[in-house]
DNA sequence: CGATCAGTGTCGCGTGGGCGACAGACAGGC
DNA sequence: GCCTGTCTGTCGCCCACGCGACACTGATCG
């Protein structure tokens, strides 16, 4: 309920911040704190989705697409500039994605049916979540392209950036395991494209943690999906800090 | 205007045609019929969409990511089920592809800016929209990571198939060159996976125009994604006939 | 009726990357 | 200390597919 750390915590969390004092109260009645651990589950593809969680920093979610034979691959990603739940569809309907915390951290939960009331209140809350949305959706435009045209080491290249201002930090605690998983691609190509990374001095690799050293490097080892795709979100959701 | 064509043509999108209709003057005052060609671009990216377009059954638009080196490929696609325009994000915001018509026909057009005030009046068109988005954006999650984890012959098998639903019809006329580019592939790659499903006796190609002789040879050739995508449609839209 | 052009089909080369096997490094637990 | 498990790194095979070159075929138009 009420919670404290709620207040605390509300600024940290873009979507969250820019929410008008006056619709705040309903949604910080239900909303809590929370504590979110590596790999946990937020919600299984074809559930209703009854809570939408807002990451903040540090944070991590990702949508992921589970294919039959057991293959994975993260769809989309979403940090402190979003919130993961019934975001583009109102009302509840089954999840077509798996949500699940790609990177440990504290998140706000709220009830999906609280932040739909506010939705029919406010017209700035709507525009709001509105513009998250889009985002979003343009994220998912660009990986469809990116993932077809360009070759692995770039794409590494974009997901290691967009992971960086989605958990605004340098240290990202992952094993290159679980990293090729994500961009969908076998261990041993992942760890190419890591040792070549590192070998430009863009990033670090140690055991079970990637820093990144070098953003000017990394983005120009990137392909251009990045950079559209962060414009976009600068141009829709207002510029971020680096 | 009031055109007498549309309110013959209404009930041949499925989106208009949920429509109840309380909900329908408005929208129909601002309305036309249009024929698009081929090609003919909707929006640009970066445009804002002023106008939204409902494709009438055989009609087939595109959501098309363009990078800078020139090549295209074709993120989702929206037949007689749906809408092209301000679809995700109300309001008025740079759009982050560009609209094309991938196959010919007609459809109607109305002021987005009419939709939005509709949806403010109407739960319900607010709600077939919203099912609508819900369903645009399962199509794109899906197609992420398909793109990355299917071989070409699927994913040709499954864009054949999801383009026989969205325009209702077993004759496709395309050349294979602009099928590659739908499916992010080179020609020659197109052609060996197109005599493949041809000798499978699941399709037939002819100049300019390929023809879906066996749906269930294709469904068959296909990779699970067209399936996982086509049963959310089914299950948020409601069920289509064939 | 040939000329031209768009579209289809074939082939071979080169390479990115999937896949599996195996060998080190670095932890934490005993 | 050693032991076990997790993570990183290397290597080689092989196939899918990108890419370009070239030949064929059906349409359209003077």
């Amino acid at each position: 309920m009420g919670d404290d750390h709620v207040k605390r915590h509300w600024a940290g969390n873009r979507l969250l911040q820019a929410i008008p004092a006056v619709d705040r109260p309903l949604l910080q009645q239900s909303a809590e704190f929370v504590e979110l651990a590596r790999g946990q589950v937020l919600f299984e593809a074809g559930q209703d989705v009854a809570i939408t969680h807002f990451p903040l920093r540090g944070a991590m979610a990702g949508l992921v697409i589970a294919l039959k034979d057991g293959r994975t691959t993260e769809a989309a990603s979403i940090g402190q500039e979003g919130a993961v739940g019934g975001i583009v569809s109102a009302g509840h309907k089954p999840a077509f994605a798996r949500a699940i915390m790609q990177i440990a951290g504290p998140a706000i939960r709220i009830e999906t049916a609280q932040i739909e009331a506010a939705k029919l209140r406010s017209a700035i809350v709507r525009d709001i979540f509105s513009r998250f949305a889009d985002s979003l959706v343009a994220q998912l435009l660009q990986s469809v392209a990116c993932n077809v045209l360009h070759p692995l080491p770039q794409r590494l290249a974009r997901w290691l950036l967009t992971t960086r201002d989605r958990t605004t930090s340098d240290e990202l605690p992952l094993t290159q395991e679980y990293l090729g998983q994500m961009v969908g691609a076998h261990r041993s190509t992942v760890i190419r494209a890591v040792r070549a990374l590192q070998s430009e001095g863009a990033i670090r690799s140690r055991r079970g943690r990637l820093t990144v050293v070098n953003r000017a490097r990394l983005e120009q080892a990137s392909c251009e999906c990045y950079r559209a795709v962060a414009r976009h979100y600068d141009r829709i959701l207002g510029p971020t800090e680096p």
